[in-house]
DNA sequence: CCAGACGTTGTT
DNA sequence: GTCTGG
DNA sequence: CCAGACGTTGTT
DNA sequence: GTCTGG
């Protein structure tokens, strides 16, 4: 699945890569540890140019308070499921990402974290949904993140990952009607996609910084110490 | 008909 | 154990 | 996703 | 809003 990422590409950057432009109140800065309920920058179908802010957890249109939501959404059946109904119907979205994190439970019950990001990418796409749920004095544009199954690179840190979008699958993505779209969800099917150990700093969401990026060290973790 | 749910992940 | 907050 | 809380009463 | 369960 996917429940943490990051966006740390120089806006410029971003821009280019994604041929859109920060909206006027994406207040963008980049951001190493990304948490549900903390904002995500997606680019919808409806505003295929703007890099816009969402909230991180998909709150049903119908719904009667804006608790609880969606973080992920399992894309081999998000069209049948009532809380995805409309969102998948007609309003997909990318988003954003400079790596996401996953993590492998070992043996003894402790996590591993992973960074995992594309080669020679500033940022990739992954497949979300949104809507805004509207209350009485408050509303709220809202993301979901679609999952599927993992691929050769994945399946050895987790039995399930986020949908990556091959880039030239991007704009079919946002454009498509629900049955093509259903075909975009796949494991992710390059071989382009490199994961790597961080330290368990990235556990804590306060930890937002670049340091959480840093690939695991073993030499300086003292594993290495009994080899010399 | 009305009432009540509507989801994912991981872990035990 | 389970829910909320980040 | 992980981390951290999880409660009441009365008093400041 | 829309489906399932009673």
């Amino acid at each position: 699945m996917c429940g943490r990422n990051s966006l740390f590409t120089e806006q410029d950057d971003l821009e280019d890569r994604f041929g859109a432009e920060v909206v006027a109140d994406g207040s963008y800065r980049p951001r190493h540890n990304i948490a549900p309920g903390d904002d995500l920058h997606i680019i919808t179908n409806e505003a295929s140019d703007e890099i816009a802010r969402y909230h991180w957890s998909l709150i049903p249109f119908w719904a009667n308070e804006p608790e609880g939501g969606m973080i992920n959404a399992r894309s081999e059946n998000a069209g049948e499921k009532r809380v995805f109904e409309r969102a998948w119907n007609s309003r997909p979205c990318l988003v954003l990402s400079s790596g996401l994190y996953e993590w492998r439970s070992t043996n003894g019950g402790s996590k591993q974290p992973f960074q995992i990001h594309r080669e020679d990418d500033p940022a990739f796409a992954m497949a979300g949904l949104w809507d805004v749920w509207e209350g009485e004095d408050e509303t709220i544009s809202c993301v979901t993140i679609l999952t599927t199954e993992p691929n050769d690179l994945m399946n050895s840190i987790h039995d399930r990952m986020p949908v990556v979008l091959p880039q030239d699958a991007e704009s079919d993505w946002l454009a498509a009607d629900p049955d093509t779209r259903k075909e975009l969800c796949q494991p992710y099917p390059k071989g382009d996609l490199d994961a790597y150990e961080i330290s368990t700093r990235v556990n804590n969401p306060g930890n937002d910084d670049p340091q959480v990026i840093e690939p695991l060290d073993h030499e300086q973790s003292g594993l290495g110490e009994f080899s010399s």
